[in-house]
DNA sequence: ACTGGAAAGTTGTACGGACATATTCTAGAG
DNA sequence: CTCTAGAATATGTCCGTACAACTTTCCAGT
């Protein structure tokens, strides 16, 4: 039952590849080029060069016109992917809940949170304070199960503008987290203790437990746009994901 | 400046990408054969195919050998990725914390257990539970941070002896968690207050708050491997990830 | 009406050649 | 010795052809 299913160029691909593992061809070498590998394999170029599309895209070797095909790893890097649609898929909310905004101001940046927002403690940044609920089918407000804080480093005269005035202070933000302009989440998980303040807002007691979830929005400079804190009932709300492996 | 340093089959992507983001080719559609497409551009197939590619990379068709080019999306989906290179990287601990064998055990799955462990209620699971502390310089054992239950599925009987026997249970578990092995990991992250044997544990007070994460490791054929459930001491322990967006 | 299998259609694999473009090396001018 | 122009080298792009493998369609036979 010899299995002849596997292409040409996967065979090449594969017979590179144990060659990388095996230090014939060490990290940091030169492959021979297109035309040797053809004579060595006997195999045309469009083959040879379809074996080392796949060795590129496994990441083991990058290839550079005019230079040759210089081996990078020796093993293609394993790694694992968590995919994420759109922002709302992110947030976990989407349709079923809304954010009532609380209040909207602008304060000086305290100490933890002036670096983070890129700008020297005491600057006035904007601060919008929201109420996250279940979305009820009769239209009536559901369970508060959430609160969230959303910080935003100096802004524009108009952006400030409209991120302090209520009405438009939501599609103000949401329009700043267009997927065409963010290029990395950071979000960090911790547990907490409520406050007593926070705690009556979600209406639990003192000290409850909450997962206190912050995350750091940036555009594809790098930029910070926004810094958003969310305080989560701890007996209402979970958040999951998954990691696949990448196919081969 | 009419840079010509778009090449062919560049440029029949970003047309027929147009075309698909315009509807000509809506999604769910079939586009034409590839010969027939050589004609309407008058290009080679080999030019064509390799605009394809492109285009399929892009997740925007899926092509199936005998049956043609299906369109599955008129916009290359928005992705951001998690990256993790190493299980230890995932898991963040490393060789900073060591984990403890509290003990080894077998016991029947309890009610919220056994689905997810893929077998009856009642079956006899294995089930490890393991302190992780800090691993200091001095060599002493630092404060313990982390307390862990591993539940595995019914296991066959060599594996099964040597997960319940202290000195090799840890080397087993690890062992298969190989990254060869591993196709997807399902994480759950939830804030809890601790119960007074688990406070007491990680010595800390009865109802303190704690990040509880519940990991599931399944094998590329989904099959479950192991469930590890930790709970984190909250006031030393956070977790942190970046999502990038994935470039074009 | 149903089924098996041939035929047509479509993508996958593999060969060949030619020229473009990027990089590196080298010999010659200064 | 330094710099530069050009040769040599390597990958990128693009054309052509042929056959293999897989799907779907359709028709003949039961």
């Amino acid at each position: 039952m010899t299995q002849k299913k596997v292409p040409r160029y996967r065979a090449i691909a594969n017979e590179l590849m144990a060659s990388i593992g095996g230090h014939k061809y060490p990290v940091g070498s030169v492959l021979p080029p297109e035309t040797e590998l053809c004579e060595q394999l006997d195999a045309s170029r469009h083959t040879v060069r379809e074996a080392l599309r796949i060795l590129e895209l496994n990441g083991l070797i990058a290839r550079r016109q005019g230079s040759g095909s210089e081996v990078i790893a020796d093993t293609p890097p394993v790694r694992y992917r968590q995919t994420v649609d759109t922002i709302e898929d992110l947030l976990q909310y989407g349709n079923a809940s809304r954010l009532a905004l609380l209040s909207t101001a602008e304060a000086p940046a305290e100490e933890p949170l002036a670096p983070a927002l890129g700008c020297a403690p005491g600057t006035p940044c904007i601060l919008l304070r929201g109420l996250r609920s279940e979305r009820r089918r009769d239209g009536q407000e559901g369970q508060p199960f959430a609160f969230s804080h959303i910080h935003f480093p100096p802004q524009p005269a108009r952006r400030r503008s409209k991120l302090l005035q209520p009405a438009t202070a939501l599609p103000t933000m949401l329009d700043s987290l267009d997927a065409r302009t963010l290029g990395r989440i950071e979000q960090t998980f911790e547990a907490v203790a409520l406050d007593a303040e926070t705690a009556d807002l979600l209406r639990v007691k003192k000290g409850a437990p909450a997962l206190r979830v912050a995350r750091g929005y940036f555009d594809r400079k790098g930029q910070l746009i926004l810094l958003a804190v969310t305080w989560h009932r701890a007996d209402v709300y979970r958040y999951s994901t998954v990691l696949r492996h990448e196919s081969a």
